[in-house]
DNA sequence: CCACTACTGCAACAACTGTTGCTTTAAGAT
DNA sequence: ATCTTAAAGCAACAGTTGTTGCAGTAGTGG
């Protein structure tokens, strides 16, 4: 006999469970970019699935849940930051990438971050994506160090990024201007050139392990 | 008799009409400062205002309508941005406004906000409340420029403004990251830099009247 | 191939949301 | 004071959302 109390939960992973699984994340991403997320309804995510309600709040129990099941596994497609040679060039391209996933219409990442607001799962889940995601682009302020291009190791990477990437944000999540495009370059340039000024230096924050304590 | 096809269209703006709606407009802010902006319902809002349901429902129609009314009343307060005599000064005393109006708990802008996503309606009337506050902020960068702290016309007002609020939405708002007391400082401190150093200068856009065509 | 049971499907249900026709109240005009 | 009617209240209704008990299906281990 299985012992229930034992390590492995008789959980039953394969066949029919993933298979569920995968064509309700599918039926997720498609309602999300057909109807935006006002339109991501449990009931209709079921129903595209080809699968009953009472799985999919079995499963997921909310929306919220769902999100983060699909967030999760938008974590898991490998990304590289861009490498143009400078770093304004990596900040533009980067940006440009920002405002192209912003602008698409419907754009899942804006369903994305609207959606985050509904359930704190979702919040969460969306905000280690873009820990992540910073952190994967931390290698660029690296590169533009190595090449001399900044005050050497007095630039605090995660400050710089946000600073040339908010006010893509800023105007297109929040404000909802009409996209520019030189607003990618401009906002590179104009946190390079903070930079080189020496902004974003000698930040100190808890984290400094350098300092004897 | 009066003719129903005069100008004035037999409106009923005194007494009972104007008393319901600062009942619910009340209702409204204190269940947004209460439940966040998840917990805003009709029924919640019409319960709180000691009013019937279908009143609601009929003058404001649905959530959108009446976040439309309650923000365009925030408007309608008249607000000035900072005067500390420098630049650097006034866009951290802003910036350390902004950022405690996005931390107080629960946090009426963040609600608005997240609000807007739910209806068009919400999104433009917060769009347009915030192009109000933008407008009336670059007064800020104009005295800059006459105490002669900026490169004399080359500055665009607003894109300075963008840059040095950016982080602090995108930070708080978006990424739900922990609040920094040093961010507001620094991130005008960033601003002010890069607009030294010729940033934020000389934009190409339609409204350069100033171009001989 | 068979037994076990995790997982899904189904159907009936309660709770909530928004609508509609009608009645009642009270603001504003004579 | 009285009349008119915009606006609020009321009640009954349909549609939607989420829950629960039970039955059926299909992985998984023997």
């Amino acid at each position: 006999m299985t012992d229930p109390t034992a390590i492995t939960p008789d959980r039953r992973p394969g066949g029919r469970t993933a298979r569920v699984r995968t064509q309700v994340l599918d039926a997720v991403r498609a309602e999300l970019a057909e109807n935006g997320h006002e339109g991501l309804t449990m009931e209709g995510v079921a129903t595209r699935a080809g699968v009953h309600r009472t799985t999919v709040y079995r499963r997921w129990r909310d929306v919220g849940g769902l999100l983060v099941d699909v967030i999760e596994a938008a974590g898991e497609i490998d990304w590289r930051p861009p490498d143009t040679g400078s770093l304004r060039g990596d900040l533009t391209a980067l940006n440009q990438e920002i405002q192209q996933s912003l602008v698409v219409q419907p754009s899942f990442a804006v369903a994305l971050m609207a959606a985050s607001f509904h359930s704190d799962q979702a919040a969460r889940a969306q905000t280690r994506l873009w820990a992540d995601r910073y952190a994967q682009c931390e290698i660029v302020v690296e590169r533009a160090i190595a090449r001399g291009e900044l005050p050497a190791r007095l630039t605090d990477a995660r400050s710089l990024l946000i600073a040339a990437t908010a006010p893509l944000y800023h105007q297109l999540v929040l404000l909802r201007a009409d996209p520019d495009p030189q607003l990618p370059e401009r906002a590179a340039e104009a946190a390079v050139l903070a930079a080189a000024a020496g902004a974003f230096s000698a930040r100190r924050s808890a984290c400094d392990p350098g300092a004897p304590s």
